[in-house]
DNA sequence: GCTCATTTGTTCGTATGTATC
DNA sequence: TGATACATACGAACAAATGAG
């Protein structure tokens, strides 16, 4: 028996909800193509007009995206660049944005500790990895960053070519090996010191005023998969966002 | 005649650019209501379901927002919060947000100067108004906040009453008083030892070193408005952001 | 380069449901 | 209650892009 509240939402309000579950539920990866429109309308029993609709609500959601004359497909991560590619460095509001290049340091496995655990929804037992980069504008380093992703989710990323992580964005690598896109995050912004080992990263003098910004990524469900503590210092240039 | 490239452009775009282009004309004020589905139907001799599409998809881009059974309405300033409210001041990512009292410190009027004048389109020779404010997390200042914006475009802002300032957002004091919406705003994060005016206000030692925070807000048309110089010493909490 | 089957995009029309005043 | 306005749902026809042969 079906209840009230749901039988009253809308057919296309259902149909949407069914298949925005059924890429949660990893049934098809980021770039597959999902059934027709047709396909779906016998499927489902409703009319093609109705199927559109519900899928064009989850193309705007980011969910798909469509392809005249091809297909529906899944989309990955919706951020349009990654994280501290995401800040743009600029002097001024109407300069040129930098380029960065990124730097892989080193990768490693460790044990929980707070407040990863409590972020990441992990148990204490729970191990991570530990990725060290460093990102720099022409010759110049003006991030150092340290993420930490649950292994149970990540098996094997230990493994992958340092070099992958140098040619595409970790969001990239995380999408294309895990099927897992990235489609929002929360940052907190501090100023600190830097200390020896931040300073030598960034081959600044220690204790130089940074930016410290600690980011919390998330995939499908809310699901948060990554913890990143950046350290900043874009020199002359400053920290640009758009809103 | 009508150029090729505009001639194959569907219906319901080209309907959907003549609505807005109305709307950043400043036809109807936020608030006010739009002709009906069926009206625009006739006038546009197009079906409803087309006009339905061009409606929806402004909806979508946030010119508009509709209403069962009563009409469609211009949409006013599409930003959740205001500027350094939209940037909430927690102690962790789990921490509950601080709410903030703004004081109005004074505003008056003053000469172009650089870069302002190159950020708001203007000429030397136009006047600016200068507002100067302080937010507040319970008696702690956090943030000190100098705004620059064209007296052309809103003539008579300096005779407005200053508890109004107080009380609602200042991008609310300029939509209902000059009709004109927020849009997006463009953002430069620096680090610098806080001045003697800064700190004075911010109640910290000099040099003690800050967020400066300068900002961009624009209205249609990618109208630059307003040029904002934000100083902030969260003190223990952090600023927070949301992608 | 062309044709054809497939798939999405556009546009029309109609009927009915639901919220507002 | 009735008039108005937007929302949902169906169906049909044609346009435009894609890719395979």
């Amino acid at each position: 028996m079906i209840k009230k509240a749901e039988a009253s939402l809308p057919v296309y309000y259902r149909l949407q909800v069914s298949i925005r579950n059924e890429i949660e539920s990893g049934r098809w990866k980021p770039g597959e193509m999902i059934p027709t429109e047709r396909a779906l309308a016998e499927i489902h029993a409703v009319s093609v007009g109705t199927v559109k609709k519900a899928l064009l609500n989850l193309v705007f959601e980011g969910y798909l995206y469509r392809v005249q004359g091809k297909g529906t497909f899944v989309a990955g991560t919706t951020l349009r660049r990654e994280s501290l590619r995401y800040y743009r460095l600029l002097e001024h509001f109407d300069d040129v944005e930098a380029d960065l290049k990124v730097r892989f340091l080193e990768s490693s496995e460790m044990n929980c500790f707070e407040p990863v655990t409590r972020y990441l929804n992990l148990t204490p037992r729970q191990k991570l990895y530990e990725i060290k980069r460093v990102f720099l504008a022409g010759e110049k380093p003006v991030a150092y960053t340290v993420s930490y992703l649950p292994q149970k989710m990540f098996k094997g990323l230990g493994k992958l070519p340092k070099s992958l992580f140098e040619k595409v964005t970790l969001y990239k690598v995380l999408e294309q090996n895990y099927g897992l896109p990235t489609i929002y995050n929360h940052e907190l912004f501090q100023i600190v010191p830097a200390e020896a080992e931040v300073a030598g990263n960034l081959k600044i003098p220690e204790q130089t005023p940074i930016f410290f910004i600690e980011m919390l990524s998330f995939t499908y469900k809310d699901k948060p998969y990554e913890y990143r503590q950046a350290f900043c210092h874009p020199g002359k240039r400053k920290l640009f966002r758009e809103t």
